[in-house]
RNA sequence: GCUCCCUUAGCUCAGUGGAUUAGAGCGUCUGUCUUCGGAACAGAAGGUCGUAGGUUCGAAUCCUGCAGGGAGUACCA
C-alpha cells in the first residue's frame, strides 16, 4: 500500500515537473493525515521554485485522484495525505513484502561453548537471533540457523580437570552417578569447570595438569580415540553439553541450530589460512601468522596462527564461514555476538574479503549489548560467577506463578515476559533486564500484550457467530466494507467509519510497514514498539465504544477481530504465544 | 597513547535530517467509572536531547572540539 502510494506521488511529480523523484512517505501524527511527504521541499532547490507552490500544485493533482479524502499543504511545504475510508480498508489486504524469496540466508547466533553453561548473554543473543531468523524467513529467505562453539581448548582442559577430580580419576563408569537430566548434567559440568578454573589460578601443579589435559583432548580428536578412558569421558561429557543446549532451546522454545563444534572447523580454517599465507595475503611476523588490517580503515593486526603453530579464533572463524558457505551457499550471512567483538570481527571480515573478494559484502555482524539487572550491577564472566540463563528463566517463572490464576499458561507467560523484555530494546546497546517489569501486566511488557490479546478474544467469543472467531482475512474485510456501506446511509457524509474506529484501523494498517522496516533494518524492537502502540490504541477505542449490542456491532467486531489477529501475528514473529484466555 | 561505541524526563528506553506541543513505560500527583475482562481510560508535573561551536531553509538526528562512561588495541575467546 505504502509503496503503491509512493509511486502515485512520484508519478504526479513526473507529470507536473518532469523529474524523477523518490517520493518517500512517512507516518505523521494522526491529526495531520495517514501519510506525509516532503517531496516539495526536496524539489524546491532542484527546480528553483518555492516549495509551497510546488506543494500546492501537487496537492491539486493528488486531490483529484480519488484515493485521498484530503490532501493538505502544511508548514514550509509538507504534503499531508489522508486516505478515503475505502482505501484505508483496502490497505488491510497488503501483506509484508517477501524481498528475500529464493535467497539463502545463514544466521549464526547463540554460540555457546561446550562444557559450560549458557549465561544471560547467551540467552539474550539466542532470543535475538531466533527472532531475526524468523523475520528473515517470513520475508522469504531460505533460512539456515547455525551456531558455533568451542569443544577443545584450555577451557575444556579446565573442565576435564574438574571432571576427573569429581570422578576420582579416569573413571568413565563413575559418570553414571550424575543425573539423567540434561540441565542438571550441565550444572554438574559447570561446577567441574569452576573447580578447574579456580585451581588453575591457584595451584601450579594443577595448572600443568590442565595444560596436559588440553593437549590430551586435541590428541583424542587427532587420533579419533573413542576407547581410552579419558576419551570415553570426553566424548560423553561433550555429548551431554550438546544435549543440554538442545534441552535449553526447547525450554525457551526457540528453533534448533546446526551446531559447528570448533573441532570440526579448525582444520579447514588452518588449511585456508596456510594457503593465503602462501599467496602472500597473510604475513609471518615474530613467528606468528598475522593479518595486517588496513590502518586507514582503523583495522588492527590480528594473529591467525600463533608462534607455537596453534590456530586462534580468527582461523577457526574462517573455518566456520567456509563450512557454512559450502553447506548452504549463502547469499547472506548474519552473525550476532556480544558487542565486545565488534572490532575483532571487522578484522576477520576484512581478512575474509581479502582472501575471497566479495564475501565481505555478504556478511553482516550484529551485536547485542551487556545485560544488566534491575540493580544496575553488571555480570562478570570470570570463573563462572555469571548470571546463568536458567536462573533468569527460573526467576521470571516464580513471579509468573504468583500472579497467574491458570498455571497451564505458565510457559506462555514466562517466555512471553522474557522474550519481550529482551526484544523491546534496540539491538546493539546494553540493556537493563528488570524482572519485575518483565512480568508486569501493565506497561510495556510481554504479558501486557498477551493480556490485551486475550481481552479482545473474549469479546469476539461473545459475538453471535463466535464459532469461527478466527475469520479468514477476506470475510473480515468484506464485512467491514459491507457494513460501512450499509450503515453509511446517515453518516456517509463524514466518511463511513467513526473517528475511533478509523483511528484503530489506521494503526492496524501500519503493521506491514513496521514488519518490513524491522526486517530490512534487522531491528526486531520496532515490532515491539508498534504492538504496544497498537494495544494502547485498542484500549482507547474500547474504552469509549461499545462493541457487543451496539448498532455498529458488525463493523466493530470485524475491527476487533482484525486487531486481535494482528497482535497475534506480531507476537508470533517475536516468538511469543498469544493465548485466547488468561 | 590510539581506534570504535555510548550520553534524550527521577529511573529504564523509543525517536537518528523535518515541522505545529521531543515521545513511551515505571515512579509521583489528580480525575473518570455501579466494568462487553478496570490488568482500563483521561489529565498534571517532570527535558536548554552531555557540552561548545559549525553545516543546513530546517539538527536530538550530520561535522568538529571538549567532558564523562564503556569496549577493543598480535599470539584469549
Amino acid at each position: 500500500m505504502k509503496q503503491e502510494l509512493e509511486q502515485a506521488v512520484a508519478a504526479a511529480v513526473k507529470d507536473l515537473f518532469g523529474v524523477e523523484v523518490d517520493a518517500e512517505l512517512t507516518r505523521p501524527d494522526e491529526q495531520f493525515g495517514d501519510y506525509a511527504t516532503n517531496v516539495a521541499l526536496q524539489l524546491g532547490k532542484q527546480l528553483g521554485k518555492n516549495p509551497r507552490e510546488i506543494a500546492e500544485q501537487l496537492r491539486g493533482r493528488l486531490a483529484s485522484d480519488g484515493q485521498f479524502a484530503s490532501v493538505t499543504v502544511a508548514g514550509p511545504g509538507f504534503l499531508n495525505l489522508k486516505l478515503t475510508d475505502e482505501k484505508l480498508i483496502a490497505a488491510l489486504r497488503s501483506e509484508p513484502a517477501k524481498p528475500l524469496a529464493g535467497e539463502s540466508w545463514v544466521v549464526e547466533y547463540s554460540c555457546p561453548n561446550a562444557f559450560k553453561e549458557l549465561h544471560t548473554g547467551h540467552l539474550y543473543n539466542t532470543i535475538a537471533g531466533d527472532v531475526l531468523a524468523r523475520l528473515l524467513e517470513r520475508a522469504g529467505a531460505d533460512m539456515h540457523r547455525t551456531s558455533f562453539g568451542s569443544d577443545v581448548g584450555l577451557n575444556v582442559g579446565r573442565c576435564m580437570w574438574g571432571i576427573l577430580h569429581e570422578l576420582g580419576g579416569e573413571n568413565p563408569d563413575a559418570l553414571s552417578k550424575v543425573s539423567d537430566d540434561p540441565l542438571e548434567r550441565a550444572n554438574w559440568l559447570s561446577k567441574c569447570y569452576v573447580a578447574g578454573a579456580t585451581i588453575y589460578e591457584e595451584d601450579d601443579a594443577a595448572k600443568q595438569q590442565i595444560i596436559a589435559l588440553n593437549q590430551a583432548v586435541y590428541r583424542i580428536h587427532a587420533e579419533n580415540d573413542h576407547d581410552s578412558p579419558l576419551a570415553r569421558i570426553y566424548w560423553k561429557c561433550r555429548q551431554w553439553s550438546f544435549d543440554y543446549f538442545d534441552a535449553f532451546y526447547k525450554l525457551i522454545k526457540v528453533d534448533a541450530m546446526r551446531y559447528y563444534p570448533e573441532s570440526e572447523t579448525t582444520e579447514r580454517g588452518l588449511r585456508t589460512v596456510r594457503e593465503q599465507l602462501a599467496k602472500g595475503l597473510l604475513e609471518e611476523s615474530e613467528g606468528a601468522v598475522v593479518f595486517h588490517g588496513d590502518e586507514s580503515e582503523h583495522l588492527h593486526t590480528r594473529v591467525f596462527i600463533t608462534s607455537k603453530g596453534l590456530p586462534t579464533y580468527e582461523t577457526k572463524d574462517v573455518g566456520v564461514i567456509l563450512a557454512e558457505q559450502e553447506e548452504y551457499n549463502f547469499d547472506h550471512r548474519v552473525l550476532i555476538t556480544g558487542n565486545d567483538q565488534t572490532e575483532y570481527m571487522r578484522v576477520v571480515f576484512a581478512a575474509m574479503d581479502t582472501f575471497f573478494p566479495g564475501i565481505g559484502d555478504k556478511m553482516t555482524h550484529l551485536t547485542n549489548g551487556t545485560v544488566r539487572f534491575g540493580d544496575g550491577k553488571k555480570m562478570s564472566s570470570r570463573l563462572g560467577n555469571v548470571s546463568r540463563a536458567i536462573d533468569v528463566v527460573t526467576t521470571v517463572r516464580e513471579r509468573a506463578i504468583e500472579m497467574l490464576d491458570d498455571q497451564n499458561l505458565l510457559d506462555d507467560i514466562t517466555l512471553g515476559a522474557i522474550k519481550y523484555e529482551f526484544l523491546k530494546y534496540r539491538l546493539g546497546g546494553d540493556i537493563a533486564f528488570d524482572v519485575n517489569e518483565s512480568v508486569s501486566l501493565q506497561g510495556n511488557s510481554g504479558p501486557y500484550l498477551q493480556y490485551a490479546h486475550a481481552r479482545a478474544r473474549s469479546i469476539l467469543a461473545k459475538s453471535p457467530d463466535s464459532g469461527h472467531s478466527e475469520q479468514s482475512e477476506e470475510s473480515t474485510l468484506e464485512q467491514i466494507l459491507h457494513s460501512v456501506q450499509d450503515d453509511g446511509e446517515g453518516t456517509r457524509g463524514d466518511g463511513g467509519l467513526q473517528a475511533d474506529e478509523r483511528s484503530l484501523l489506521r494503526k492496524i494498517t501500519e503493521y506491514t510497514e513496521v514488519v518490513d522496516k524491522a526486517t530490512v533494518e534487522l531491528m526486531p524492537h520496532h515490532i515491539c514498539t508498534y504492538l504496544y502502540e497498537l494495544a494502547q490504541k485498542f484500549n482507547q477505542f474500547y474504552e469509549h465504544n461499545r462493541v457487543i449490542g451496539d448498532e455498529r456491532e458488525t463493523v466493530r467486531l470485524a475491527l476487533v477481530g482484525r486487531y486481535a489477529d494482528t497482535l497475534k501475528n506480531g507476537l508470533g514473529l517475536l516468538g511469543i504465544t498469544a493465548p485466547d484466555r488468561m
